[in-house]
DNA sequence: TCAGAAAATTATTTACTGTATCATATAGTG
DNA sequence: CACTATATGATACAGTAAATAATTTTCTGA
């Protein structure tokens, strides 16, 4: 248990923010919870729910942050608003149910690969990308639970 | 001239919409437009600049009538605001510069097979994506110009 | 063509996500 | 341990979008 706070602690060092107990809880947060998809008011709520009293102001500082410093990545999807997840070792895409929310994880090399053949075909040096398969899941268990 | 006129009149009927100053305005202004890709804003600008007074709440609401009709096609990209666009015959994803937002289009059949293959691997019935593909156009003409 | 019912428009208010401000509190450094 | 720089938290603010309610317009059918 101290070990992961210690990674945490190095984890922030690394980024040249000062390690700070919001920031520590944050992270902690993203890496201990079973759900990997959340937005500002979802940290938010979480944290007051763990009896952390952390302004919604800075949850969203510190989430804009950690995506600068590369240790989350900021997703869209339709909701409108966004949503976050801790930035592992690979990339991937998203499946998200349009029925229950539910998000599943992907990666495919031969889209990955078309991508940067379409860019490259068109005289544009691709950068980053965003995709996003919206389905419906399995009809049996698919408690719209959003 | 009335040509035009009378081919939007007949879009509209189809949709079940009532055919209305309004609306024949801003699918008007969709089809004569240079510029694609319009978000609510642009629109109501657009409609002020020729002398149209519709109200910013009435873009809103046609535009969203606009996008269930199947009239229009509503994307996300980076901006957070979204922006719409004319839906013609088939299907495409976008290519946007990041220096200039210049959006070009492509469609990549492999990419779009891989995509309903992934969904069905994973028990998931395909309805809809969004990929959208962020990247430096040629260096040389990009003129930050949004 | 015209009157009446149904639907659309407008102005306004309201909701929501996210950012900016600024006084106070805290972390890192010597 | 004290000092400086940075971070926090409460609040106010900005922007997109949707809901409300009164007025206006469209469509229908005689």
């Amino acid at each position: 248990m101290s070990n992961s706070g210690d990674l945490k602690s190095i984890d922030l060092k690394n980024t040249g923010l000062k390690t700070t107990l919001p920031r520590l809880k944050i992270l902690n947060l993203f890496e201990q919870s079973s759900v990997r998809h959340l937005s500002a008011e979802d940290v938010y709520k979480e944290l007051l729910n763990e009896g952390e009293d952390i302004g919604l102001a800075t949850v969203y500082r510190v989430l804009t942050q950690f995506e600068q410093a590369g240790l989350l990545e900021r997703h869209h999807f339709e909701s409108g608003k966004a949503v976050f997840e801790l930035k592992r070792d690979g990339h991937h895409d998203h499946l998200v149910c349009l029925q229950c929310g539910l998000v599943e994880e992907f990666y495919d090399s031969e889209i990955e690969k078309r991508q940067i053949a379409i860019a490259k075909e068109r005289g544009f040096t691709l950068q980053e990308h965003s995709l996003s398969l919206y389905a419906d899941c399995a009809k049996s268990a698919c408690p719209h639970r959003k």
